[in-house]
DNA sequence: GGAACCACCTACCAGATGGTAGACGAGGCG
DNA sequence: CGCCTCGTCTACCATCTGGTAGGTGGTTCC
């Protein structure tokens, strides 16, 4: 491993043979639960090493500073997430079925790495150096999704919207959904599993009756009463 | 004015006869604004002295640590939405229209004071001790907001959905229209006052079309073609 | 005039923060 | 063996953090 420079070597996100993941990766993932929850201020290198069963030099020999550390984070979970992201396009279907893919996935990533879609909203906070370079990250598939939200409208299967103020509230929302805790609290809902799925559930029919146009524009549009409504065992 | 305990006098609003502002109300106006944008943990108190042209230690004479001047801060705040909103609701119609007023009152906030809406993300994000201060206050109108969901969907005037999730729904997405100022920047669209009322009108349609059952269902759900859209004049 | 109070100040302080310098042991390799 | 690199450590450090102690000038009230 090469610790110099901000920037890690390919490998980084790859398991060592036979042995866990490597320093850097443990390192990074105790900052991304950290970064992500608490908020990357509120966030020490010391309690950071703490948890990690090491010194906070340790963590200054991978990364050459606390920037650097949230640097190669954001480098990190822009590529995992734009992964998620990619491979739920390229397996989804067309129309609606891909709005629901990208849905699916984003809830799928907030069940796995909770901490992910916080440290989202978190970069957002942080502001221009941070954001910037998530964004860099994420512009292709912000482009995707706007081109075929637009390609939608334009053939008449969605409602017309401006595209990018509707992939922002279509963003907020889902991110809302899966980050807001507090406000789940305040509304007497309970941050576990199960509430993740109806959340979802929800949202989806929520986003459906907002966006698709039927034929005829008549249907009750119920509730999907979809059976693989579990990601478990996708 | 009298400085000992973290709750301020009742006059603590109010302006002084003929001088602007309180010094503790000028102290709380500067943490809403910090503690609104840059975050809790990152504003400090010497930052926030500075920025008002006096010393840290003033500030801790007007609230007895920094912890105190969030709660103030939070107190004060949730006053002001909760009027906000409370008087957006005494003035609104029925139906549609009670939501129209709602996130128009949100928006007028937004417009006014951008910060506050800042800092009620902050709050969620800082959790219980702060966050339930918040939720104490605004508990009422979330009971009355979520009667009212529930009352329209069972007259058959919105579609059914969970009362609460809708209304999780339904915050995240105006509260994230209005402060993901980095979001709306990598979508290629300027912070700007217009662009809050472009922002304004697609959420209101969006939820629109996401709510409301038409008695035909049918009708093409056009755009409001509303000509008062700007609140500058009400 | 003097006591009391008010709003703000200077002078500190203990602890935490991000970061530097340099040593140490383990292992690879000529 | 001797040398070097690697990963981690101890020992510091300057700076900043929230907070305490104790003043100081001005106004109010008796």
């Amino acid at each position: 491993m090469s610790p110099p420079a901000g920037a890690l070597p390919p490998d980084s996100t790859a398991r060592r043979d036979r042995e866990g993941p490597s320093t850097a990766d443990r390192i990074l993932d105790a900052a991304l639960v950290s970064f992500g929850s608490r908020g990357y201020e509120a966030t020490s290198l010391d309690s950071l090493a703490e948890g990690l069963g090491m010194r906070k030099q340790s963590i200054l020999y991978w990364f050459p500073s606390k920037e650097a550390l949230l640097e190669a984070l954001i480098d990190r979970s822009a590529a995992e997430l734009a992964q998620a992201l990619q491979g739920a396009l390229d397996r989804a279907g067309d129309g609606w079925a891909r709005v629901e893919a990208v849905v699916r996935s984003v809830f799928r990533v907030a069940a796995q790495r909770p901490e992910l879609l916080g440290l989202l909203r978190e970069v957002g906070r942080l502001g221009p150096p941070a954001a910037t370079r998530l964004t860099l990250v994420l512009e292709p598939l912000v482009a995707r999704a706007s081109a075929f939200l637009e390609s939608e409208m334009e053939s008449g299967h969605m409602r017309r919207h401006d595209p990018r103020l509707l992939l922002l509230a279509i963003y907020s929302t889902v991110v809302g959904m899966v980050t807001e805790v507090e406000v789940l609290r305040a509304l007497g809902e309970e941050p576990t599993a199960r509430s993740l799925v109806r959340r979802r559930q929800e949202i989806l029919r929520l986003l459906r009756s907002a966006l698709v146009l039927e034929r005829g524009e008549g249907q009750p549009a119920t509730r999907s009463a979809d059976p693989r409504d579990s990601w478990d065992q996708e």
